[in-house]
DNA sequence: CGGGCCATTGACATTCTTCAAAGTTAGTGG
DNA sequence: CCACTAACTTTGAAGAATGTCAATGGCCCG
């Protein structure tokens, strides 16, 4: 019990054996003894608000960051003060993977929301990985998972239609919600239009007008940030280029 | 010695130790001693043919693959014949880190041109980098280089132009090949052009537009696979949005 | 030598972006 | 608590980039 961290109002720290995230997160698969270990080098920082950095592109390395509750977006800064999304990453999701390479951020992460994030200082977590085979092997399927994540989308994508990207990313969004037990039709969007176009590869007013579109077709309701899916299959539908101008989809 | 591969001519097999790649792939940064470790669990196989398939997507995962001459393409197959590219994998790249998560690929893998792959069966390759703290720690960053890469990729796809997109594409390329100490500015492609397109989110008849355009502007010289890049800083222009159009990259 | 795939080119269609403007919302400071 | 500004969202109209269709020629492989 000697490392148990104090629970406080202002900062509520659950220990990894009770969070609710373990199936999701680092500790998943792991015996309960591992378990403890791991939660003895996990920190868990106060609350981050809207617009707080958990990191920035270029900044040395240490830690991998578990958003916890809220949101989270991780973007590449350009030199001209674009960016671009790369993801929007919810509970139960690891944040800095691509960092361990040249131990050296290389996007930035940004809060979305008024968030809880836990903090995994890299260094033990790697000694504590090559102690316990099945934390190692858990940090080999992260690591892979993120890589087939990222190949998701990379097909998504590859995909030109606008209609199939939003339907995609709503869906991505709904499922993902659905595994962390909160509503898969009725949620709301902590990112904005613009962030959405960006990581979709659309204009702002275009992912506006798919909106309106969408609702128009009583796919979805949408009332600012606030999203009700009604039509959960025929949004599947057109994410398989199956719904409209009869599937057009060759790129054999 | 024990271990020890026996050279023949219709299968040239390099330990891992005298492999000009060495310092592109797993083995960077290990002890002589540890490379002879993971030497003995490399399987080098005979060359493979244009069409081969190192895998297909639902198969299950044994092994991890490193391209040792020639090149591989990776995509993901979908339901009605099409398929998205993934990527194209020269010598020293690994394929199949895709796969850890599920024990099972997640894309496609098929030779471009006649090949030379070694085979890592994973099993062995994981138990060595338990005991092997320098390996697991390569390994780690190997997964996240891969993550990185992905994610220079969507940026690559969040561009929209499509003169950005082949630029973007034809030095990544040269950069790639002048690692491997081949000519950074005259080379082979061996995809073909309906493959770049997939891979770019771009036509057929587009790439096909654009590599004479390209030639015509003075920026390089195609003559079917053949290419010799003629003007590489203007072509790193074109990717940063720069040359054209008056740079307008917003996306702020 | 033949067949089929690959590449190129032109003409046309369409989607999506760009530009412009107005309405909304949220946050700030008085 | 209210006024005000800035950022966000929506909508319309026009234009541009890219996709689609179609046809031809060339190359590679059997």
């Amino acid at each position: 019990m000697s490392g148990r961290k104090i629970i406080s109002f202002e900062n509520i720290k659950v220990a990894c054996e009770n969070c609710s995230l373990v199936s999701l997160c680092l500790p998943m698969g792991l015996d309960p003894d591992d378990v403890e270990k791991l939660d003895e080098i996990v920190k868990r920082n106060r609350p981050l608000h809207r617009g707080d950095h958990l990191f920035r592109e270029g900044d040395k390395f240490h830690s991998l960051f578990v958003v916890k509750a809220g949101s989270v977006k991780t973007y590449a800064p350009s030199e001209d003060g674009g960016e671009q999304v790369l993801g929007f990453h919810l509970p139960g999701e690891l944040i800095g993977l691509d960092a361990i390479e040249n131990e050296e951020h290389h996007c930035s992460a940004k809060v979305l929301e008024t968030s809880a994030v836990c903090e995994i200082p890299f260094t033990n977590l790697e000694e504590l990985s090559s102690q316990v085979p099945s934390l190692q092997h858990q940090m080999y399927r992260l690591l892979s998972r993120e890589i087939g994540h990222d190949e998701d989308i990379l097909t998504l994508l590859g995909k030109r239609s606008a209609e199939e990207r939003l339907a995609a990313f709503l869906i991505s969004l709904s499922e993902r919600f659905k595994r962390r037990d909160f509503s898969a039709s009725d949620f709301y969007l902590s990112m904005s239009r613009h962030e959405i176009g960006n990581y979709l590869g659309l204009a702002v007013e275009t992912v506006s007008r798919l909106f309106t579109r969408f609702q128009d077709e009583g796919l979805l309701k949408v009332e600012r940030k606030h999203i009700q899916l009604l039509d959960i299959d025929r949004l599947n539908n057109i994410i398989q280029g199956e719904e409209r101008n009869g599937n057009k989809r060759q790129y054999t």
